[in-house]
Formats: structure tokens, sequence, C-alpha cells
DNA sequence: TCGCTAAAAATAGTATACAAAAATAAATCT
DNA sequence: AGATTTATTTTTGTATACTATTTTTAGCGA
């Protein structure tokens, strides 16, 4: 049963490791397909990726421990619903790193670096109209792109575990159809690390993440949905 | 084997859980009992603790998550070892989130508050003077302390997470003997704050931490020691 | 039909068993 | 002796087995 026997002849694919299945999951969650409060049974996903529960049970708590899952004892694991308290708490900790991303970023950043994150905003342009699902991963991925780039990898981790409960948070609070960030609110943050102009960008950002904050007013409605189905998408 | 049947006659003293073994691991890293680099065997801790090594490994994930032990693929675990280079990121990210700490605190701090701070210091003082082990976490849990009154749990929790990892920057790189903190500067910080004077405990806070910053230089030699022995403190 | 209790099924928590890899010890050769 | 292989032991990685808890279902009586 070593998943390593398992590749087939053709692609030498190699099987989702403890660590794919991790991406799988964060994924499924920041792009909802996966929403807050879907349960999540260890035996299913166990299933569905081929690995015992010894497995899933350290990814649960990995994603746990990073705010993404509930962990109820006796009671398994569900996807977050943070409280409006916590959702605040992680807006103003995200907006106060997300500062220090910018202030930093204004000495340092190199025109290639200019030039990859107005790619990414091109890209985050063509899902957003072809109404994919990577639209919401991509406009939060900006945001981490720009943390790494400012070269402090404990900060960009913090930024990046934020982000990520952001994307849930407006699952659960936010408009149903609501962009999460505006395309063009991405763009002009460029241009104002591109002129230097530290300022702006200050202004620009914080605008931004307030917007982002503000969008989290509504309820969501929950469907019942099937995990099972859902998982196939996800597990390559 | 259920470790409840293990209870002994006399206290009704509830056997180490998951969460007590992972409290008292963290403990021993932060006081500076288990030092960087020290292995981390899953089966001794388990002995140690009565538990399997199902549950030890959970513990161990839930510490390196954290950043306080390393986890090298089929090498097992050891308490971790941030190069300079974390090093000077977790420092910075720290003094970030603090200046945002102390920014809120200096607008809704209550006199309560500022009496249990300086309850808290005064331990700290006591500690210092007789050599306690405890000097070290409570010089830590000082700025935990403060993070908690701010009212970000979010925050708090990061804040959490790097001051114990300074602790540990400080068992690698810091001199043998120097005082992480000096418990003036946390006394002024004190102070600065009943005032309400925000310039100043801005000041005095940055000005402390880069002094823990700057007394990050020195290599630590690191002896030859008996996990089994060190833990028999820790077990409880 | 409704509510209650009891049995059954499902699911999580923990320990153990076994496989794979690494570390250590022993043996062999030059 | 010293170095290099080979065997042995130790330790980690993963699956499975078993227990405990929760949830669901079935049965029963008012």
């Amino acid at each position: 049963m070593n998943e390593q026997t398992l590749t087939t002849g053709k692609k030498r694919q190699r099987l989702p490791s403890s660590n794919t299945m991790y991406e799988a999951l964060r994924r499924a969650i920041i792009e909802r397909a996966l929403r807050p409060g879907d349960k999540l049974p260890e035996d299913v996903i166990g299933d569905r990726f081929g690995v015992s529960r010894t497995i899933v049970r350290s990814v649960l708590g990995r994603l746990h421990g990073e705010g993404l899952i509930d962990l109820k004892p006796n009671r398994g694991a569900t996807v977050a619903q943070p409280t409006l308290e916590e959702a605040y708490d992680i807006f103003e900790t995200r907006r106060s790193l997300e500062r220090d991303v910018v202030r930093r970023l204004v000495e340092r950043i190199t025109p290639a670096e200019i030039k990859r994150l107005k790619d990414h905003v091109a890209r985050e342009e063509t899902a957003r109209t072809q109404d994919s699902p990577d639209s919401i991963r991509l406009a939060g991925e900006f945001h981490i792109l720009l943390a790494e780039m400012a070269g402090n990898a404990v900060t960009a981790r913090y930024v990046n575990e934020l982000v990520s409960r952001c994307s849930l948070i407006l699952a659960l609070y936010g408009r149903p159809h609501s962009s999460d960030c505006a395309v063009n609110e991405h763009l002009e943050i460029v241009a104002a690390l591109q002129k230097g102009d530290s300022e702006r960008a200050f202004a620009v950002m914080d605008h931004h993440l307030e917007a982002v904050t503000e969008r989290a007013l509504l309820t969501s409605s929950n469907h019942q949905r099937d995990i099972r189905s859902i998982l196939d998408d996800y597990v390559k």
C-alpha cells in the first residue's frame, strides 16, 4: 500500500503526500468550494486522498493551527467559522502587518518585482472576467506576493495566514457576489510603489483593506452540499 | 492503559494529557532546560509522559508550527535553531506588532491593568534576584500580558509566538548570563502607560526591544546533556 | 403522533503493529 | 590500525486495531 508503488506507467505522477493534501484542502477552503461550517470527516477525506486517518489527522491539526478549521473534541473538524469579533481582530492585525510591508517595500522594490506584480494583476483580471474560482485565490495571492517581496519571511507567513482567513471571513459574512479585492485598487498600489510614493502607497493600501473589511456585513446562506463530490476536483 | 486509571490514591492528579505535555515541552524550551539543537526522540518523551508516540507526534507537530522545534524528515525533532536571518525577521516582526500593542494600550488601559502589570514586574524582580528558571519565562510573559490587554486576540497570539521564539534565539545567540529583559525597562513602560504618555511608551518599548535584539550576538556552547533527566522536572 | 429510552451505527481518540529509513555496531579486508 | 562493508539496532512514518464518545435509528408507551 505504499503510495509510491501506485505510480502508473505513464507519467510518474507522485500521489498526494501529506503536503499535497494540505494544499488541496487549503485551496478548497480559500476558493470556497468548502464553506465555513462544512464538516470534514476524517475517513471521507482519507478515502479520497488514499491515506489513512493518521495523515488526515495531522493535516487537520495543521490547518487548525492556522485558523482555517475548527476542531471540537469528539466532534471532529469543520471549516472555521470565525466570530465577528475574531474577524475584526484578523483584519486589524492584517492591516497592521501590511502597513509595515508597504513601508519596507517602497524602499527596496525593484523594477523586476514591479513587473511581476503587474503580471499578477493581469492574471487576476482575466480570472475575474472568466469568473474562474481562481480569482478569489489570486486576489489574496497579490497581498502574499507583496509580503514576500518585503523580505521578512516571518511577516510573510503571518500575512499569508491572515489573508487566507480573510477569504474565509468573506465567505462567511461577505456579500455573495462581492469582488473581494477590486483589481484596479491593486493596480493603484503597484503604481504608487513604482513611483516610490510611500504616502500614496500607504493610503491606497489602507483604503483598500478598509474597503475589504467593509464588505464583511451580510450573512451568507449555507446550502447542503456533498463533500465527496467537492473533493473530487481537488484530489487531482 | 487508560491514563485516568493511573491516578494514585492520594491527590486525584490527572495525568498529562496532550495539552499538559505541550505546555511542559514549551516551558522546558523557553526556560532553556531544553536547548536549541537538543534531540526530542518520540519514544523517550512518550515514556516520560505515559502516552503513546501518536500523542507525542501531534504535540511535536504543533510546536513545529509555532517555530519552536525543527522537524527533519526521517530524522526526528530537535529544539529549533533559527538562523541569524530568521532571528532578525522574528525580532523585526515582533517590534512591529508590539508597536501596535502599545499604541492601542495607551488609549484603553485601566488602573486595574496597570496594577496587574506592576505586580507582574514585581514577580519578575523576585525571580531575578533568586536566579530562578522562572525569570526567563516571566520576562517574556510581561510582553504577552501587554499584548493580551490590547484586546486583539490574533495579535496577542502572534506576539506570544514571537516572544517564545525570541527566548530561543537568546539561548542560541545571546550572551550566556545576559538578563534578557531589564526589569527596570519594563517598569518604565508601565509608568509611561500610566501617564498616558504615548510618545514615551513608544520610545521605551522600542528602545527596549532594540536592546534585546542587540544581545543576540555571541554563540552559546552546547553541552551534552541527558534529555531523560531534564524532562523529569517537567513531567510534573 | 409525539416524546422517551434503548439499541445500533458512525465517528473521533489513542495505542499498537509493521514497514522504511537512519544510526550504530560488528566484521572484513587491505 | 584504519577504512569500508555488512549486519544489527534504533527511530521515524504510516496503517490498522481497538476503545470511547457521539449521532442516528428503532422500539415502545402514553
